[in-house]
DNA sequence: ATAGGGTCTACAGCAACTGTAGGTTCAAGA
DNA sequence: TCTTGAACCTACAGTTGCTGTAGACCCTAT
């Protein structure tokens, strides 16, 4: 039987952390001592691990309830599992091309400016004016 | 004299995000009209283009308060506008990496996973199970 | 028996907005 | 001039995924 605090240092999560995902439902309630304190056990632990490689790996809480429900039904197709992760898949990859824009942008701005004082700092200059930016990021729309 | 919601038009930004801006001191409160709506001039037009290009390039709102500190001062050094801008650079680098990595991991899983029923699914197996994880972003720390 | 660290609930706060409710104002047409 | 209806107003709650705090209580080792 685990304490919620054992149960944080060996998942790498902090206390508060589990008592909210038992709040939103994404960890049962587990049982109480007779002093009303948490107790875990090695499913829970599972559970928990389960949920927190998942955030590592970028998958939002509502993603993983609906793997935490799929995995609970071991009968049915694992097609759903895969389109989970596939949205997720093509979510990071959304993001890195977004990031990969910025990035592009940010070097030339750096690299065009070399002035002294704030008057003639290009980088400011490239923030104030819109037309002075390359990427098409926020007209392309999404 | 522009209205809220022109001004709201003219910058791509939500007229709740503009007085949004207000409330925290992002943009200055503007002049009313007699009967208590807001009136804008090309200054609070410039101002909110700069903040909303700025927020494009991902920089935080108080990153961008120091920056518009900056621009008011034009006679300081260029190089704190740089520091901003160079921060801002390696935290988009920091992001691409972490995300390069999730996808990484991602595709394999994404690959390695051939079963149809949920039972015998690889990529509940991988979530399960850190071990099989092949990155190791979460125990390098940050 | 007591000391201390761990745990409890309940709530506020973070970023950066977005949405809602219920009321008021403005500008254009009849 | 009056009327309509879109735009505006304030104030507050909600979003995501936690994190921190206060003040009280429990558990275990000595």
């Amino acid at each position: 039987m685990l304490s919620i605090g054992t149960l944080a240092r060996r998942t790498g999560t902090k206390v508060q952390t589990i008592r909210y995902y038992e709040q939103i439902g994404l960890m049962p309630e587990p049982g109480r001592t007779e002093g009303g304190q948490r107790r875990y056990g090695n499913v829970e632990l599972d559970r928990l691990s389960f949920i927190r490689h998942s955030r590592q790996l970028g998958f939002s809480l509502e993603a993983i309830r609906e793997l935490l429900d799929l995995s609970d039904s071991p009968e049915r197709s694992c097609a759903e599992v895969d389109a989970v992760a596939q949205r997720q898949l093509r979510e990071v990859e959304a993001r890195i091309a977004r990031l990969e824009a910025l990035r592009v942008e940010l070097r030339r701005m750096l690299r065009d400016c070399d002035a002294d004082r704030v008057a003639d700092c290009r980088i400011l200059e490239v923030l104030r004016d819109h037309e002075q930016c390359l990427s098409d990021h926020d007209r392309a729309g999404a």
